[in-house]
RNA sequence: GCCCAUGUGGCGCAGGGGUAGCGCAUCCCCUUGGUAAGGGGAAGGUCACGAGUUCGAAUCUCGUCAUGGGCUCCA
């Protein structure tokens, strides 16, 4: 272990022991560090392990393991990427390069130009030479130079209209400047408006991967003129970076429309039109298995189960508002000359047959649930797969009750997701969105309800974040969100309170002293969509499937044409006890069925010739275990069934293969 | 809806101004085999759709639709 030799800007050398911190630099340095010189504080031979870091007025040592580190070179990798675009697109125009969860972007107003992936090979290029150059990284501070005003002219002069808009926002908190400096003459190469920190230079930065272009509004509104944006990464190695494209390959290979098509599970025709799903028989064998948990788990949980109709005469909508708000994401039909809306939620059924008798406080909480297929009119780029459609069944529920049950409803329904979650082995995340700025009802109500939430999650321990003023306008919720196989989040389960809805309509219960008293709705949703938590299965098991989801549970693969009839016997029994069983009678090798049956990730595989037939056995293979030998058929249909009905959690066993 | 890219037999891909190929799958024949691809043959496409340029378009141009990656929006 050597130590770090640091070369002080008054030319002292300091020695520092090989694992200092940042802070042990900072102390070392001291505070009088002239803020231009600090590229030079690392003498050349460290500058792999560490490098000092400028934040604003402090200084620190980072390696390359810190994680701050990564978004350190990706922040100045993002410079390096507009420097290189400006100057192969003359008179483009920079907005911002902030970093995201696994790279950067940088949005550019490039005017006669559209960027595509055929001008990557030519701009890195571009960043090569710029940090082959080594350009010196240098904050300056706006107000020790020209100053801010002058700044802003020069800006818009330059017609820089996006950098004079953010100077304009920060120009009371001291804005800094980034200068590329040439590192022999000092010269300024180029600079960006920017709050740092940055590398020391530009030499550091060995690895960017530009990803995609795209467009993107400035400050994200569709109001404003779009941009193009580019997405790119970078890592301190080139490895690095193919490593990352590799796990990019991997979620690929798991994305729920690339397994829906090779494994036959549903698909979306033009003829019938996008975002509409056709679910093919082996996704229906899913979505069925999910269905019956569902009915069984609402049943076990106090929920009864209504029907009602997919469309509505507009009467009902214009009364739950939906007309006001939600016209545009409607289908709307004429049938008697009368207007028809095709429900895009089911929460106004539900409220009719909570409102279609007197209710007493004794009956409350009232749970009405339905798996209720919706449409909605969804933007033409906004579909996905399963997980952004047009047509889609919710498992939504109504929860009507008072007040002073909100917290227990709500508990009720936390456990119930984490229960289900829990289940599919399934990771989420919590977020709980308070009072928006526009809002109706009670305020009073608002902090009761909020604080109702807050009590459950605590209640119940569960991690969750706080979305301040993120609520629906009518109360506050709960979301869950999963992860999909590239890592976007999903929203699936939700729990949303409601005092709009019981308002609209009028809704009211007895309570015990007699007065009429307007209930709380609560809307929830434990999958969220069968689609999308269908999608979501799909990848997060990458097709293969614990055998009581899977489409195809057993397949029994005949040696010989000679042994079919076997098989069929065989086959019919298992299907007689509602296993979900094929019979492979192509003309091929025992190796090519085999092979056939393992891409298909069926769970066992029934292997039948002379030897089995005789013996009155099977030879089971599994598709993760590989050959588990021998059994009699009744003792594996025995274990087999016992672990579909246990969901999963036990799985076949048989007795160790004998060697020979 | 907006920006960029893509659209070739069921699926995965080549090709590319002179009316199309490969692999897998399908069907037939041979083979009847013991734990991840046995052999041979056949059938299958107006190259997404519409218009334009051209003697001639799957190929070039424009438009439409769809898909993919994003933006906005959202279960």
């Amino acid at each position: 272990m050597t130590s770090i030799q640091v070369n002080l800007p008054d030319g002292s050398v300091r020695e520092l022991p090989a694992g200092a911190t940042a802070y042990d630099l900072a102390a070392a340095i001291g505070p009088g560090l002239a803020k231009s010189a600090l590229a030079s504080v690392v003498n050349g031979q460290t500058r792999d392990l560490l490098f000092p870091l400028q934040d604003g007025d402090t200084v620190r040592l980072l390696t390359k393991k810190d994680k701050e580190s990564l978004d350190v070179l990706r922040h100045s990798s993002a410079h390096i990427l507009a420097q290189a675009v400006q100057n192969l697109f003359p008179g483009t125009k920079v907005a911002t390069g902030p970093n995201i969860e696994n790279g950067f972007y940088y949005d550019f107003d490039i005017p006669n130009h559209k960027l595509s992936p055929e001008d990557f090979e030519k701009i890195e290029a571009e960043i090569k030479r710029i940090c082959a150059q080594s350009q010196v990284f240098e904050r300056q501070y706006i107000e020790q130079l020209d100053g801010v005003e002058a700044r802003l002219k020069e800006f818009n002069e330059k017609g820089e209209r996006y950098k004079a808009e953010i100077l304009d926002k920060y120009k009371n908190d001291n804005p800094t400047i980034y200068v590329c400096k040439d590192a022999k003459s000092g010269e300024t190469i180029w600079y960006d408006l920017c709050e740092g920190p940055h590398l020391p230079d530009t030499s550091w930065i060995k690895a960017i991967k530009l990803m995609s272009v795209s467009g993107a509004y400035w400050r994200g509104d569709d109001k404003n003129p779009m941009l193009q944006r580019v997405y790119a990464t970078s890592f301190w190695d080139q490895k690095d970076v193919d490593a990352y494209i590799r796990q990019l390959e991997e979620a690929e290979r798991r994305d729920h429309r690339k397994i829906g098509k090779e494994q036959h599970l549903f698909s979306i025709e033009e003829e019938v039109g996008s975002g509409l799903i056709l679910w093919h028989p082996s996704l229906a064998c899913l979505r069925e298995e999910l269905e019956n948990y569902w009915r069984t788990e609402h049943r076990k949980r106090g929920y009864d189960i209504v029907y009602t109709p997919h469309i509505a005469k507009r009467d009902l909508w214009d009364c739950s508002g939906h007309t006001n708000f939600y016209m545009e994401n409607m289908y709307t039909m004429e049938i008697d000359e009368q207007e028809y809306i095709v429900k895009p939620m089911n929460c106004p059924f539900h409220v009719l047959i909570f409102k279609s008798r007197i209710r007493s406080y004794r009956e409350l909480p009232v749970r009405l649930s339905e798996l209720g297929t919706v449409y909605r009119y969804e933007k033409s780029g906004t579909m996905h797969g399963l997980s952004r459609v047009r047509g889609f069944t919710q498992d939504d529920a109504h929860l009507f009750c008072r007040i002073d049950q909100i917290t227990d409803e709500v508990l009720g329904v936390i456990k119930f997701v984490d229960d289900t979650l829990k289940l599919f082995n399934m990771e989420f995340e919590v977020e709980l969105s308070t009072r928006p700025e526009k809002f109706i009802g009670d305020k009073a109500v608002w902090d009761k309800a909020e604080e109702a939430l807050k009590i459950a999650l605590e209640q119940y321990g569960l991690a969750y974040e706080v979305n301040e003023g993120d609520g629906a306008f009518y109360g506050p919720k709960i979301d869950f969100k999963l992860k999909d196989a590239i890592g976007r989040t999903w929203q699936c389960s939700t729990v949303q309170l409601d005092f709009n809805l019981p308002e609209r309509f009028e809704l009211k219960y007895t309570d015990s002293d007699g007065q009429a008293k307007q209930p709380i709705m609560i809307h929830r949703a434990i999958f969220g969509s069968l689609e999308r938590f269908a999608g979501t299965l799909i990848e997060h098991y990458a097709g293969a499937f614990p055998t009581w989801l899977a489409p195809t549970q057993v397949i029994i693969l005949p040696i010989a044409d000679r042994h079919i009839d076997y098989c069929q016997q065989l086959e019919k029994q298992l299907r007689e006890q509602l296993v979900r069983v094929k019979v492979d009678s192509s003309n091929e090798g025992i190796g090519k069925k085999i092979r056939d049956a393992q891409l298909a990730k069926i769970p066992y595989m029934l292997v039948i010739g002379d030897k089995e037939m005789e013996a009155g056995q099977v030879a089971v293979r599994s598709r993760s275990r590989g050959d588990l030998g021998a059994e009699s058929f009744s003792a594996f249909s025995e274990q087999l069934l016992l672990e579909i009905k246990s969901h999963g959690t036990q799985e076949v066993t048989l007795p160790p293969v004998a060697v020979s």
